[in-house]
DNA sequence: CCATCATATGCCGATATCGGCATGCGTCAA
DNA sequence: TTGACGCATGCCGATATCGGCATATGATGG
């Protein structure tokens, strides 16, 4: 019955799918078209079973979908799920741009904004 | 000396330093400008040490940068190191857009874009 | 120099994650 | 039905990651 609980839940979310290289270069690759699974493997590189347990994180996250295509099985993009996490980074767009002043300048006073 | 070697280099790539929620939260927190780690734990309800480890998986990325300010240290965002990432997920745009067509839509034919 | 505050670290336990390999299962062709 | 193909899974081993706790370290004020 657990006992301390380590590390909280993780995958199953977008932001950790996208973490593995791998998994992105799947996607990237998805942008061209549907493709079966050993057609993916090959083009990376990578077994069978390995690329088949990176589409299945893709998937339970809704990045990829997948249809029946008679012998094969299909997986195409569904891009909806990136558009959070393009959207969060957005959200520092104006601190990476306005080179964040106080950040690195010489600020020699504002120490924080303790209140007191 | 590493037998079969497990799971590729994680830590140390920005996309998986966000990828952990905690740190997602300390780096919305710290547009606000410069703070202690105290502050930090303090303001997101955690411990002192979980920050401090969470502000060094962060730092070493390069996402903030710290100071030292008498006997506290000033973390303070420096969002570069998000651009890449934003951009990446940028390169999706059009697809969450245009309603990704052949992969939902009742698409009858192209199996897929091999060229040939 | 000593006590104290502010942080960083070390160590441990409990998972989660990845990869490989072998194998299960469904589909299609002969 | 039987085989071959295409893909998903299960199991295992090797880490990596997170959290808690105690403690080391650094700086400051007496």
């Amino acid at each position: 019955m657990m006992a301390a609980m380590a590390r909280a839940a993780t995958t199953s979310d977008v932001f950790n799918a996208i973490a593995e290289p791998q998994r992105r270069e799947i996607l990237a690759l998805l942008r061209a078209g549907e493709r079966p699974v050993t057609e993916l493997a090959q083009e990376l590189g990578m077994t069978q079973p390995r690329t088949s347990k990176h589409l299945r994180v893709l998937r339970e996250v809704g990045l990829v979908r997948d249809r029946k295509a008679g012998k094969q099985r299909l997986y195409g993009l569904d891009a909806r799920g990136l558009r959070p996490v393009h959207e969060w980074t957005g959200g520092f767009e104006r601190f990476w741009n306005e080179s964040f002043d106080r950040a690195s300048a010489s600020s020699p006073a504002p120490i924080s904004p303790r209140t007191r």
